[in-house]
DNA sequence: TATTTTAATGTAAACGTTTACATAACTTAG
DNA sequence: CTAAGTTATGTAAACGTTTACATTAAAATA
């Protein structure tokens, strides 16, 4: 590996004068700049990062925590992410953790070791954060993705489930289903509470059919939705609609559907909440609510980066709420086809 | 930040034994071991990273570079590699690239800048690398993923598109169907173009239909299987079999055959390939290639870390092939169903 | 041309670790 | 109790940068 040392060797002047070229920065005589440029791109040098962090105590380097589930969530999230990122010339750490307590340490270990200049945590099951704010607190500027986390100085970013969980119980029973089942998508996970919270108070809002035998646990995978929804068949009265936590539940409950020799929709309204790609080439094609996922990844980054070419002092708790749009299908029994 | 002289200054001794304690080498007298274990974990002590990689020439990091598209594809390999990687105490700096001179030069900086230890490429469409491969040289260990790269003293790991695609257009035969139509995912990709020839080498070996219009060109979204197959079904005679390069493109032609009116299997078989998780849940349920991503992942991180504690010079040229199970639905016509 | 001012370059310390080598503190043997 | 042999600890250089400060070279002024 070559070094300023070999650099400046080669160029007859010392790393001073090297590393001023390397930053462009002070004056440096043009022919000098010149003749340093070209035996840095002939031997083609490049700084030391591990010198660059201890000497900058920068690293241009943000840590990014995962759940290591929701894989299709997760990598879109991602790609938002690195693409701003990318852009500005910053690299992202990744890591995820089974529990609370190796994540913990692992934020821990990001954020002590100087590894990294910021941080985006996304974990959807957080609960019990306290330790973990006090550590990050001041130190380096965090951003949280769907973590129901009141932490001061740090940036939120949270879908709006709860609203458009409403709105989508409001649109079945605009079209007359009263008796609407729901199926949850896990209660350690922020998104599937919310939803739920919307459903519940739609519901009650709305006048429709509240009785508890219309919730039901899954786990946002495909069986889950598919053995929900055979419960749910069984209820008596049966409902006339199910509204999944997510898309891939919803996939199931029409699979369970067709096994029943049940039709979608007119025997029974599907519904689900993502729009992956494909649920618009289901059959019947999938009502459900659109998440931007790239953007809110997209949104993380900016965030992010903002807060890290601030001083600490001057950074603002900030909280970013994506509002989201149903898109009416064929599976709820609309008449009417949005894009 | 807490620093190694904090810690030394507190405990009373050098920053020499605070580090021997650290790496608990050597021998420290057991009352000193205590007395300097304690202070750390009062100050929660954690070693900087940037002034270990410079002495040691060591990060416990390893890169990864993916593409931008095929999130699906992506994430669930990169749980794979994380898992084992985590569980061996190493970090993922990851990053995506737009078009193959960008990825060299990230490529580049990740190798010459110290940041890295070992190398994770996946990247399907690479194809000229040699300028790559002479940088990488003895440099550090790589691991290929689904790259067309003959790199001595690196890792190439292979899915057996080749002969799945072979075995699939086989099975279809088998069932009768002759005029056998092919979804391509896209020229530059490696694994749709072995699936390619796969397809091909199997219309000759099982004397199936040989024409060219049966091959059309897709780009692995739902949307491009849902217009080759109206292509398709334009021929005259029509194909009897679709065989697309991924799942999503053939959910895009069953909608399609949906909208043709078409039944499928009876009108028209389509099978897929990879096995994504829904594929079950599909109407009809489909017929794919399960391709095992996790273990891809996993054997990708095993093999580079094992690579990292070998010597350069004994590293050796391994090129691993993982076998592929077709996995047998209904919408094949298959009469058999398999797990 | 000699002197002052300004611009370019060099020197060396600092960042936080590890580690070879030097030294100090114990043990053990004589 | 001293000398020799161990074992534990300390000192300081090294890793590859940046940067405050010192120095030298060039330009401007008298």
């Amino acid at each position: 590996m070559t070094t300023i040392n070999d650099v400046a060797k080669k160029a007859k002047v010392s790393t001073a004068t090297v590393s001023r070229v390397l930053n462009n920065s002070d004056k440096v005589r043009p022919a000098t700049r010149d003749r340093v440029s070209t035996i840095i791109k002939e031997l083609n040098f490049v700084p030391n990062v591990n010198a660059l962090g201890l000497q900058r105590k920068k690293t241009k380097t943000v840590g990014l925590i995962f759940p290591d589930a929701s894989a299709h969530y997760f990598s879109e999230i991602m790609q938002g992410i690195n693409r701003h990122l990318f852009k500005n010339d910053h690299q992202i750490l990744i890591s995820s953790a089974h529990d609370e307590e190796e994540e913990i340490k692992t934020i821990n270990g990001f954020v002590n070791s100087g590894r990294i200049d910021g941080l985006i945590i996304m974990m959807p099951s957080a609960r019990d954060y306290k330790g973990l704010i006090d550590q990050l607190k001041n130190e380096i500027p965090v951003v949280f993705i769907a973590c129901e986390i009141d932490a001061p100085y740090s940036t939120t970013i949270l879908l709006d489930n709860y609203n458009s969980a409403k709105e989508m119980v409001h649109h079945l029973s605009q079209l007359g289903r009263k008796r609407i089942a729901f199926i949850h998508g896990g209660e350690h996970n922020y998104d599937a509470r919310e939803r739920h919270r919307g459903y519940i108070d739609a519901r009650s809002e709305y006048q429709l059919d509240e009785s508890e035998e219309l919730e039901v646990m899954g786990n946002f995978t495909e069986a889950s939705g598919f053995q929900a929804t055979l419960a749910l068949m069984k209820r008596n009265p049966a409902p006339t609609a199910i509204f999944a936590a997510n898309d891939a539940m919803a996939i199931g409950a029409i699979e369970a559907a067709r096994v029943l020799k049940l039709s979608v929709p007119a025997d029974l309204a599907i519904v689900g909440f993502d729009d992956i790609s494909l649920a618009a080439y289901l059959d019947p094609a999938l009502t459900t609510v659109h998440v931007p996922l790239r953007r809110l990844g997209h949104l993380a980054g900016e965030s992010l980066l903002k807060n890290m070419n601030l001083d600490p002092a001057e950074r603002t708790t900030e909280k970013i709420i994506i509002p989201l749009k149903p898109v009416i299908r064929r599976s709820c029994g609309s008449e009417q086809e949005s894009a």
